[in-house]
DNA sequence: TTGCTTTGAGAACGTTCGTTCTCTATAGTG
DNA sequence: CACTATAGAGAACGAACGTTCTCAAAGCAA
């Protein structure tokens, strides 16, 4: 078997598991049985299972992303873009394997032990607010509100985790339009002042 | 040794040491050394790991509640009381051995291989949302201000968590101004819209 | 003192983990 | 056919875990 194949199955099984049941309640054998992976093989690929852990970060990073930006993309004003958020979050708590953001997870677990995985669960969460920051410049909105909602965004997710039950991303959604359009009035507001007061 | 004086000084070093480092990465040999008590103790008092996990969380969940409604108490109008949560949240974030919300970081451990941290973590938030909705029962506001100030609070958690830092709290805070003050028209208006509207 | 109970320190046990090694079967090459 | 290289299955290894056991020391009653 080709070495891209070993690394996708293997990555595909270990990403499923670890996402599922958490990282250090699975182990080398089980994601040899998941992924049809020899360990010879898998060691072959990978040095180690923490570099396993690592890529699997690095995936779930890569693909929050895109499933995010594609739905922001569809989305035609600022305003509906900035609601894409809480849209995308909906469709994923809805999905039956929804067990919360594996950066929390990761970093819950292993956050204080790897500064690897520390590193990865800052880096995908700040990159989050970067991008939302982004859409809030666009919309011309005061730059306060990128923080608002990203926490919104945050906290539906572990709400959504623990409560098992997806409503979280509506409320979270519904708060994110008020702060939107209060935002929206002070961003106005301030555009508009502070070139008058350099004048 | 009195039994009382074991549990007290187990269930300290358990909390600090689960909390500050994550549960699996804690062995009771670990545990053994930085409470005092023997091994052979603490079996005779604990039956199990898994038991004393779950009283770290029972009291953990009492701490939290002593400590917010002890907050907010101190907060004089309903608004005010609201918002206290936030301070509350402020001050903890500070505390430079914040690493998140316990119930959130033992979910992610555990909560898919032990139904009972599961069962702790969802009765400790639907606790939470449960004083937020009475809350804002109290302040006369939409009841939908209630998961949103909820969600609020859990994405402060973790964004404070990951980050770092606690500046999480203020800007959770002045969303959650923005929030009520919108909610207290609305809920203003429904109250006294729909006694109207039986009569 | 003597004998009995309790205690703590830590060895021991059985299991699980991550990782490596062995052995066998197979496939490919001459 | 023989020979070699490869790869899979699973045993083996050393470490760590939760839990129990041993044993010697210490306290206490008589």
């Amino acid at each position: 078997m080709i070495d891209e194949q070993v690394r996708e199955r293997v990555l595909n099984a270990a990403d499923r598991l670890y996402y599922g049941r958490g990282i250090q309640s699975v182990g080398m054998d089980e994601l040899r049985r998941a992924s049809g992976v020899s360990l010879k093989g898998l060691y072959g690929v990978f040095p180690s299972k923490a570099a396993i852990v690592l890529e699997v970060l690095d995936r779930r990073h890569a693909m929050w992303n895109t499933g995010v930006t594609e739905r922001v993309a569809r989305a035609e004003t600022p305003r509906a873009k900035l609601l894409a958020i809480y849209d995308y979050l909906s469709d994923w708590f809805s999905d039956d394997t929804f067990r919360g953001c594996g950066f929390i997870n990761a970093f819950a677990e292993l956050g204080s032990i790897s500064p690897e995985v520390a590193e990865r669960a800052r880096d995908h969460k700040s990159g989050f607010q970067s991008y939302v920051a982004r859409l809030v410049a666009d919309a011309g909105a005061h730059q306060d509100l990128a923080p608002q909602l990203s926490i919104l965004a945050e906290g539906a997710q572990t709400t959504a985790a623990i409560a098992g039950t997806p409503e979280a991303a509506v409320h979270a959604r519904r708060a994110a339009e008020i702060l939107i359009d209060a935002a929206m009035i002070a961003g106005a507001a301030s555009a508009s002042e502070s070139p008058l007061a350099e004048a």
